[in-house]
DNA sequence: TGACTTAGTGTCAAACAAACACTATTCTAA
DNA sequence: TTAGAATAGTGTTTGTTTGACACTAAGTCA
């Protein structure tokens, strides 16, 4: 049981933010804390990183024991390490954020009791921890960064409506897109294939359905294509 | 001396990506090692993340100490947690890349003994842990950034021709640009203020001096404004 | 079958990007 | 002093991209 170090260690935790759409909103996975300290705030899913695995597992491992979720697409976001951001000791957390179907995912209650939930991006609680600001973070990154990597059909079902695709874009930019210009572009890029099949239970006219072709885009994205939306 | 933790710990470290431009070409700063592991290896100047001080904080200290470089311009890069990255044991560091005026700091004996040295990027040695590959993503994201952000002034003295300037653009992103459509877009851009100076000590005609106008360009940021060579 | 809802489509004008070559100025060396 | 070498500095044209803008088609529902 004891560690012992010539100089004193911070301790090293990961934290993920995990991003989901639906027909509104942004949304992103909170879980309640059921320990000291701030318990029963709620935070972003994480934990401490163990010596015999890698930053990118950790955040993966604590995702699926606080949340269920398994292999959604995860980036490092940044790392923190102000001082007293825990009030216990020096705390020093590697940062992810994720993106996941949130069709595939609806229902998350959490695997060891702790709740999960989602929250609309702009209704949060207010969070323990600086992870308020790390929210901000990842919510600046998230919108950086879709429009000149195609990562955004992370969020989408595998097959969508350019309805859908607009509807993200204009979610996580917080404006609104021109129908016409949108779908000249997206088409023009050729990285959706156009599938013989039609979206189901909707009260009017149904809109084709698509798919982001990825091996198309890892292709030309090695030969130096540029996705911009 | 001893520091005794309930769980193992990994020691935690920062690394520094210094990036500095000449008249040729794109330079790196590198120390070479004094002590084991990889002694006499070049690496990246770093260290030791101490409890009473902040990541970047520690990276700046690391610098001072290492390569005698204050104020410079540090953001953070990436942070690597490979399990096997130091021989010794578990070590996990948060790297950072700087870029600094080559012309202001052209000599560097390190302070503390250690030789450092400017290799040209390209030309370096093989580095001691994974630094090789930690160059390589920093590369990758200063040639990315420095087309959205203005952040490519910094390894430019304060006052430079728009020689100098496109030079810079043409050694980082690696490819030719046309002077007039440069200079088209860099003016139009509103930027630069013109100063009433030319160079000196050049064998032919003298061009005028430019400088960048920071506060300028804060202010236009915060409006949203994009940058963009 | 009429009303409602969303799908799907094209044109024009303005801004921007890329290609391209010559004259002006200063220094150097014969 | 003058010819040559080196870089500064400057506009136009053509093709491409962006942004604004409105109607018909198809399907659902009452």
């Amino acid at each position: 049981m004891p560690h012992t170090y010539e100089f004193p260690r911070a301790a090293l935790t990961v934290d993920c933010v995990v991003f989901g759409l639906d027909d509104e909103d942004l949304k992103v996975l909170l879980i309640q804390r059921d320990i000291e300290p701030f318990v029963g705030k709620w935070a972003l899913p994480g934990g401490f990183v163990r010596l015999e695995e890698t930053l990118e597992e950790a955040a993966r491992r604590e995702l699926q024991e606080e949340t269920g979720l398994e292999k959604v697409f995860l980036e490092q976001l940044f790392t923190f390490g102000g001082i007293k951001r825990d009030p216990r000791e020096r705390v020093v957390t590697v940062t992810y954020y994720a993106l996941v179907k949130l069709t595939d995912h609806r229902v998350h209650a959490a695997t060891d009791a702790r709740s999960a939930a989602w929250f609309a991006l702009g209704d949060t609680p207010k969070l323990a921890f600086d992870h308020d600001r790390i929210l901000n973070v990842a919510h600046e990154r998230l919108r950086g960064k879709v429009r000149y990597q195609p990562i955004g059909f992370e969020l989408l079902p595998p097959k969508f409506t350019l309805r859908q695709l607009q509807h993200m874009y204009e979610v996580i930019l917080d404006r609104e897109l021109d129908k016409r210009n949108f779908r000249k572009k997206v088409q023009k890029m050729d990285l959706l294939i156009e599938l013989d099949e039609i979206e189901t239970d909707v009260a009017h006219r149904a809109a084709r359905l698509y798919r982001f072709d990825k091996r198309k885009y890892d292709r030309l994205a090695k030969k130096g294509f540029n996705f911009e939306l």
